[in-house]
DNA sequence: GATGTGTATCGAAACGATTCGATTTTACAA
DNA sequence: TTGTAAAATCGAATCGTTTCGATACACATC
């Protein structure tokens, strides 16, 4: 069943279908009823790949995204998807693998399915302006950091600050009277990673309070549960009265909790702990934990949204930084 | 760039190329490599818009998925992109909200985009022999149950036994010496869910065991920690001297042990909980919770397989029934 | 009645691949 | 050389849409 046949049964002509089901051109009230009636009664589904074929366009988002079974992207994807499926477009999943260039996966897909636009969401990328160019569709970046300086007119992107918000973090403890306060995340080391951003604002709440950086504090951490507790078991038996954590993501937070609680310690009683996300499961934690929420489900609202405002012609790139919240609960304590 | 420009770049026809890129038909080992070396200076991909139109036919996956957030999916649709991705596919995936026809859905998919096959991932599917026929595509249906009885000629599945699987866990809880057990699941009195398969099996536990089924020990609840904490401090206020809980998931089982700890009760001490699925934060839960686990990832990896197994032809369609495993940590204990 | 102006509709061409019947080239025996 | 089979290659037709220039008709205007 293709438009012919539509067309033929309808005893229209093949092109006032097609303006039928597009709405594009004018057709009198009585054909286009006439139509779609026919459409209807045979379940008729144009075939999306010629229609792609001949405008040399497809209606297919893509997502790219690194780490997707990690919980606080789960609820962003969500959304994505339904936002997309809001405006009647399919989505496209692909992961993207440590060590895989991002871009030229993308590229690849841009070429292949002709796609209208594109979501980078999660990890690091190290990509040059030209690189970034090339992709010659609209493209939004979504919880990632560049490595490289690049020009903000080349993307658009949808953030938190990570430095303010690990400084925020950071600066709570110390305010809770913790001086000792170790720091867990992925690359805290390598520069422009958001480990690195993250750890860059909690260096700059001690230091504004007059504590001494000790990189000993700091353990390099996956973010899942299990690093976590490694990470936080290996900062336990360095002896270095430590009595609090900030983890770069809930899910470690979980994880050094776990470590902290199973050494017979209490939490907040001998060691606070401040997460990162907001995801739900950190909530339901027992004790609660304190974290530094984001809005995902807002930022990935608003990324599909800037998407299509791109898509839809608008030329000027937009940088949206969401305010992200110290949310308290029952992970820390004041001492002293 | 298009194969007719590689066609005349590399002095051949268009019909030696598509041979050369689909390896099919006989190409002389020269032109060959003389075509090979312009695809790749070029950069050539080829549009697979016009390529799906001219086989009728796509090599595209859709996953159709209830419960996109629910982090028990997270690894099983990690690991479907993961084997799709690897046999070359792109992935499309699409949420099935509540109330949506999900074979619609997918019928629609099917006719626009020429789908090679479809995953059908979560929840409960009422649907007749013949919708399922209509698809007319490969398809596997995983975790899911389905709500009629539908001939297993029809359709292949990936599950776990959920009756036995939940038989399970309620016998151990009662092996441990509780009478006073109560469930927690979504729609456990509709017929044919999930949540109905497990009841029955802790409804089997009791029986055999000779203690009286109460319906005030079972409560409607959805798959998540929220839910899940609402659901136990409403069973925890009808004091029905409830020794144990057992939860269909383990979001669930994290928010019931958040209700029970909140109320200054103990775990295992006053109340030993048991959960469902294996998911990692359960694990780092404190204390660890007790669960009966699914092998998801080896799940989806088999789906994929079967699904590209009637892709490739096979006309018999398979039914892997999973074994899941009663996982003993730190949320249940011996009483009397 | 000739001309002009909308309105509604038509169908051929094009998008970029695959495929199959036709054609050319090659290899080798006679 | 020639004949012939096998190997290699060619290009037209096709998939199901969209789109654009052309057409047909009704009606008003002069």
């Amino acid at each position: 069943m293709n438009i012919k046949d539509i067309a033929k049964i309808s005893g229209v002509g093949i092109s006032t279908v097609s303006r039928v089901l597009n709405n594009s051109g004018v057709v009198s009230d009585t054909t286009r009823a006439r139509v779609l009636s026919v459409v209807k009664q045979y379940n008729y589904v144009p075939n999306s790949n010629a229609r792609n074929l001949k405008k040399t366009q497809s209606n297919t988002i893509a997502l790219m995204i690194k780490g997707i079974s990690n919980p606080f992207f789960a609820n962003m994807i969500k959304e994505v998807e339904r936002q997309v499926h809001l405006r009647g477009c399919p989505l496209m999943i692909q992961q993207v693998e440590d060590g895989v260039d991002e871009i030229a996966a993308a590229m690849q897909l841009i070429r292949e399915k002709n796609l209208y636009g594109v979501i980078f969401m999660g990890g690091t990328y190290d990509h040059s302006e030209e690189e970034f160019k090339q992709l010659g569709i609209p493209f939004v970046l979504t919880t990632i950091t560049t490595m490289k300086e690049v020009d903000p007119n080349v993307f658009s992107s949808v953030s938190i600050d990570d430095v303010q918000s690990a400084y925020k973090a950071t600066n709570y403890l110390i305010s809770l009277g913790h001086r000792n306060i170790c720091f867990m995340a992925r690359y805290p080391l390598m520069e422009n990673t958001i480990g690195n951003r993250r750890l860059l604002g909690y260096k700059k709440a001690l230091e504004e309070h007059g504590i001494e950086y000790d990189s000993a504090l700091v353990e390099d951490c996956e973010y899942a549960p299990s690093f976590g507790f490694a990470a936080a078991k290996r900062l336990l038996s360095k002896n270095l009265g430590v009595t609090a954590m900030f983890a770069a993501s809930d899910a470690i937070a979980i994880g050094a909790a776990k470590a902290v609680l199973s050494s017979g310690l209490s939490i907040p009683g001998d060691i606070s702990i401040v997460g990162f996300d907001g995801i739900e499961m950190a909530e339901y934690y027992h004790p609660s934990l304190d974290t530094i929420s984001q809005p995902g489900v807002e930022m990935a609202h608003v990324s599909v949204e800037i998407l299509f405002d791109l898509i839809a012609g608008e030329t000027a790139n937009r940088h949206v930084v969401f305010e992200s919240m110290l949310v308290k609960r029952g992970s820390s304590r004041k001492i002293n």
